[in-house]
Order: structure tokens, then C-alpha cells, then sequence
DNA sequence: ATAATGACTTTCA
DNA sequence: TTGAAAGCCATTA
């Protein structure tokens, strides 16, 4: 989904191999970029999906709000408020710090 | 093909 | 433990 989408066949596999990966985290866990990236085959392609997560209209059934960077807090996006984000996982039941950060030794989804 | 940008990660202070 | 700098990879211009 570079332009038109209707050409999601025409980017790598690995898109949707993260896609993947995010949706196999379950609820009340997280995992960061570079988690996920490992997760879908493409270790050290962290920025990689957070490209994908940031086209991702794609991403419809995709808990993105899960995947957080590896300092345990919500990445800053430019659309959704990360606010809204570290909410949504609050509801999820993931314990966030006063500073808004997450304790990845507990809440990082791990196969 | 080269340069610039970005929802990142790791390391140094 | 927190904050800043450099590095890495893929996409876009």
C-alpha cells in the first residue's frame, strides 16, 4: 500500500508476516518492534514494522496498540494519539508505569 | 542511483 | 534509572 490498494500483492511477504505476528499477541501482553519483526522473520527490521503499523490500513483486525518500542513505552504517532494507546492496554489489564511505561520483563509476549 | 525521513534499537554519559 | 547520540533498514522523493 504504497499508493493504491490495490496492489497488496506487490510488496514483500514481510508485510504481512508482521501483520501476523501482531495479531498472534495476545491480549494483556505487548511486544516491541523489534519482537515483532523476530516474531515474523525479518530480525533487525524493527523501523520495518513501524512502517507497516503506519500504512497499515491493512492493519484492520491488527492490535497494533499492543507493540510498543524497547524502552517499554508507547511510540509517539503522528495519527492516533499514543494516549489512547497506552488506555487501550490499560484495559487490555497491562500495568502501566506512572510515566506511562510498561514493564516488558512481565508484559513482553514471548512464544 | 543518491539523499532524506521515520510508529526503532542499542550504547554512552 | 533517565536522557542524549549514533547506527541500521526499508520506503519515498
Amino acid at each position: 500500500m504504497t499508493r493504491e490498494p490495490r496492489d497488496i500483492e506487490d510488496p514483500p511477504e514481510a508485510y504481512m508476516c508482521i501483520l501476523r505476528a501482531v495479531k498472534q499477541i495476545p491480549p494483556g501482553f505487548v511486544s516491541t518492534y523489534g519482537g515483532v519483526a523476530t516474531a515474523a522473520g525479518c530480525a533487525g527490521r524493527a523501523r520495518l514494522v513501524g512502517h507497516v503499523l503506519r500504512t497499515c490500513p491493512l492493519a484492520e483486525g491488527v492490535p497494533w496498540h499492543r507493540v510498543v518500542n524497547g524502552s517499554g513505552r508507547v511510540s509517539d504517532r503522528p495519527g492516533t494519539g499514543a494516549d489512547e494507546q497506552q488506555r487501550r492496554l490499560a484495559a487490555e489489564g497491562v500495568e502501566l508505569d506512572a510515566s506511562g511505561r510498561i514493564d516488558l520483563s512481565v508484559f513482553q509476549w514471548r512464544t
